[in-house]
DNA sequence: ACTCTGACTGAACATTCGTTCATTTTATTC
DNA sequence: GAATAAAATGAACGAATGTTCAGTCAGAGT
């Protein structure tokens, strides 16, 4: 029935996306030629495009996959943890660690922002599928009782914000590592939360642990 | 002496700037050809490489020019303010404005992040200054007994990326309009300062206003 | 009025790029 | 093992791009 066949091309294909992933992300997509992951590739200008409509297409589908492994790692985290405050820092940390296992799509990720309208719009729509994920679930513990009532938007708009921007800093200006990266958005986060979750809430946080009893007299 | 001639000169120059502005914040830097900007000027192909070495030497100048305005403005701002926690809000609305006025430099600046090196580390320069600068700002506040003991980086980082994101949606993907984009980048600095500033100091801290007293009730 | 510096011009250059398609090769089926 | 359908090939195409440079021209100095 030809499986061989469609093992070869599913191989070739994933050959050619390797290729294009590696040099995209060593010298960005507009300076990486077509004809240069065709030559990594060892395969034939016609084989490109029978596999990819052009190379936009191509970079689309990485992004893709990008996001796709941002998707599931999330769902896997919300299956095993309910706890609000747990939730509201640690998917962030579930989210960049994922950035952290691509570092070559990372790379990508970030210096695509504003190529063009169709790309743009690409990131929008995980941007979207982000803003109103994370606007859910602080809305939720708002009605919870868990958060205190604070605007939701700009807490979303600015989780996301320094997510991308950890991610820019890691992998294209190379100022951070890997680890500071991580370390940057949580630490980001539970210092929105303490603004933003309610005190009894906050017994297990991380900074009390670290700056100690001056900082919850300070609160009090 | 000429005058009359680097006038003509200074202008063609001048000209030459706001057609690439103009042209790059349309259709993006790398999708302008250097004709169509020649073309746009009125003058001749060879006028724009006597006032440019390059197509990037343009794009430089442009961005150096914001970061010019920038610098400035802040400048201006601490000359006539020297409360600590008002610098530190203002500050971020100083320079929000800034890309608010210049729409289409904001738009080349939110677009050529991962160009290339060269670009990069003309961004990476004016970054820097920024984290340097709020970092400052933040320790003094804290050995001066206003802020809380936090940590500095983070924050500084944090109020830069949140600066980048709200001008990448204001002026590429057009999520936000140019008020709700100081609303964020403001609002954001609002809800950082609840977990650094000391209580005594929030009393003119907007967020109360908007929200009551309730919320400092909550707080104690 | 004349000279001459240097600003200005734009056709031409030398590449480079994304994509196509006529042809060849390969795997599968009968 | 011949027939067939689909995959693979890569030379060639056409359009674009950044930049150069030999020649032209305007205006400042004398």
């Amino acid at each position: 029935m030809g499986q061989m066949r469609d093992i070869k091309m599913q191989e070739k294909r994933q050959k050619l996306l390797e290729c294009a992933l590696t040099l995209f992300s060593e010298k960005g997509y507009i300076n990486t030629p077509v004809r240069e992951i065709i030559d990594m590739s060892g395969y034939g200008t016609g084989t490109f495009y029978k596999y990819f409509n052009n190379k936009e297409d191509i970079l689309k589908i990485l992004l893709e996959d990008l996001f796709e492994q941002i998707v599931d790692s999330v769902n896997d985290y919300f299956a095993h943890e309910s706890d609000l405050y747990k939730r509201f820092v640690e998917t962030k940390r579930v989210i960049i660690e994922v950035y952290a296992r691509n570092e070559k799509l990372s790379d990508i990720y970030s210096r695509v922002a504003g190529m063009n309208d169709n790309i743009d719009q690409c990131l929008k729509d995980f941007d979207d599928k982000f803003l109103d994920f994370t606007s859910k679930n602080i809305e939720y513990g708002i009605k919870n009782g868990s958060f205190r009532t604070l605007p939701i938007l700009p807490i979303a708009h600015a989780t996301l914000a320094i997510i991308k921007y950890a991610v820019y800093k890691w992998v294209v200006a190379k100022e951070i590592s890997k680890e500071e990266m991580v370390d940057l958005v949580i630490s980001f986060m539970q210092c929105l939360s303490i603004g933003l979750v309610k005190k009894k809430l906050l017994e297990n946080n991380l900074l009390l642990e670290q700056y100690g009893e001056a900082f919850i007299e300070e609160r009090s």
